[in-house]
DNA sequence: TCCATATTTCCATAAATATAAAATTATACT
DNA sequence: AGTATAATTTTATATTTATGGAAATATGGA
């Protein structure tokens, strides 16, 4: 992943309203939601949440399919956990000895 | 995490010179880099630099500590990881069946 | 075809953010 | 005290981004 990539993914996370999008749309599950069920959900007009759902996608983090007269928007799970792996990637120089304890996850 | 503090987070990275800097000093690793390494190594101005590595402390990502007439900056490997794990808390309504294969990293 | 629904594009305005020069603060050394 | 170094704050300007009304596009049903 380019640094130009994950720049536009940070943007596109860092606005309000779009991360409560991929908030929700991380909740509703590969299923997806309708865009209008979107702008719905947190009460924002049509063509500003159009305007916010086309830059989240432009940023490879939610897909969408057209079901009839709907646009199903879904969250791009690859894309969301290609950007966090860029965030860590080379840690340390590659010696997790350094920062093991706090970046790495206990695995059940 | 709230998520006004996420949105901080994000919008901290939302900007090259910034996402550079955190690269730079995930890389880095604990011991960090005096602020004046920091701007030389990527071209800014010390002014165009102090402001971004507020905003990057502000949001949570990186801490700075005195030494002599220098300021040491670190990766704040617990805020990164917080940041990451606000992302995808609660997915797909906690049914890991869902996103698993997209989301959950292979442990060695 | 005509109408209602779903979403997007266009556009103008408002608001937030980045940049870097100049001035300021803080520390160390002689 | 005086001087050099390290970093920040202040300030103004330039740039980018968000917002939502009005118009346009696309689909499905009567």
């Amino acid at each position: 992943m380019e640094i130009s990539d994950a720049c536009q993914a940070f943007s596109a996370l860092s606005q309000t309203s779009r991360l409560e999008v991929l908030k929700l749309l991380v909740r509703a599950g590969p299923a997806g939601l309708a865009a209008g069920k979107i702008s719905g959900a947190l009460g924002a007009p049509a063509p500003t949440m159009s305007f916010h759902l086309k830059e989240l996608e432009r940023a490879g983090l939610i897909l969408s399919r057209k079901e009839g007269r709907s646009v199903i928007y879904a969250a791009d799970y690859g894309g969301v956990r290609d950007l966090v792996d860029f965030l860590l990637a080379d840690c340390c120089q590659g010696d997790k000895r350094l920062c093991g304890p706090y970046v790495i996850k206990e695995c059940a």
